[in-house]
DNA sequence: CCACTATGAGACAGGTTGACTCACAATGCC
DNA sequence: GGCATTGTGAGTCAACCTGTCTCATAGTGG
């Protein structure tokens, strides 16, 4: 990354607004974040906010990113566990997933992207990495799983993806449930029962 | 329902708009629909749109609610033998839901309902009427599957919606795929296998 | 100490929002 | 058919928001 040598001048405001942006998200959704909301909230002129992000489009897509770091890699022992029980590792990821499924932050940043994806290029692209950041993490647990003949061999990370996460979100934004560690572990089960070899 | 007695004017002007309100959801989401922009598309004056719905939230309501008819029940003769195959019942309903997912009109509301329901009171209300409607269209086909000994004895319309449309909105919304029939199949044959006795 | 530059405050035009009025025409009733 | 009722369209208006600009100020790097 070009890490410019940088004003921390430019830096401090910067932070002070993805914060507020960010914020503003999590309490407000998508809509709530505004060039004028943020320049109040982070106590920012509102010009400066229009000299960072000159469109609206840019400001809220700062404030997803910054609202969606990304998933931790599992322990060590748990990933070297993994050849032999895959099961550990996949709850791990799924867990993460859950407890920012119900974290308000993430979960704004997660419901606006599954609202508002189809309407925006920016948006398909943020949609995209948060895809490709949860099938990933899940993928070598699943090659692990298949090599150790827990799951059918035409199984991808994508397929288990769609069982365990689908059932996941519905939960979390359809049925309106907060997701604990036993409806993880269901989840993770069912998925695993529904592709045995 | 109280279908007092309309003046011609109310209910025509009221249609156009209602039309209007859809037409624009579908094309541009729910931030795409205002009192303005409706007037202007149903052809018909901004203070009218303003005498049916005083506040925008209801407006947007009424679109969202107009976006998402009652999904139809299955055909006579899948139902009659749904006590000996209730695989087929699923399937139709599940189909159903997915032609509805795919189209440009219902999957807006969805993804309406899915993005914004945390933050507004009657958003909450028709996310609970949505999920209400797809989870008792399923119940008759569960519990006729419980009885035949193809479910657990334990699983509910509930899990098994959640096992089924959870993978659905997630490869629509998350995944941004296409739902095709052989879809369908799979994630059927797949919750079959996970809640199997 | 000095040139540079990001910032905050404010001014400004253009658009949107809601609330209001008023003439008009469609409607329902007699 | 005539008439009172009522929903409507057009328009006005103040308040607010948006995006752009200017300018004095103060923090920054050399």
């Amino acid at each position: 990354m070009p890490e410019e040598r940088a004003d921390p001048r430019q830096v401090r405001s910067r932070e002070a607004m993805v914060t507020a942006a960010t914020a503003l998200l999590t309490e407000g959704g998508l809509e709530a974040v505004t060039h004028q909301a943020v320049a109040a909230r982070a106590g920012v002129g509102r010009a400066t906010v229009y000299r960072h992000w000159a469109d609206l489009l840019g400001l809220r897509l700062a404030a997803l990113e910054a609202g969606m770091p990304p998933l931790s890699p599992a322990p060590e022992d748990v990933r070297a566990a993994s050849g032999a029980e895959p099961r550990a590792e996949l709850v791990h990821y799924l867990r993460q997933l859950c407890e920012r499924l119900d974290d308000a932050q993430a979960g704004a940043v997660l419901a606006a992207v599954l609202g508002g994806a189809q309407y925006d290029d920016g948006m398909q692209r943020l949609r995209l990495t948060v895809l490709t950041q949860i099938v990933d993490s899940l993928r070598p647990a699943v090659t692990a799983a298949v090599a150790r003949g827990r799951l059918r061999a035409d199984v991808t990370a994508e397929t288990f993806a769609m069982t365990t996460v689908g059932p996941l979100v519905y939960q979390r934004f359809l049925a309106g449930a907060r997701l604990g560690r036993d409806m993880v572990d269901a989840v993770v089960d069912a998925a695993l029962r529904a592709w045995a070899p």
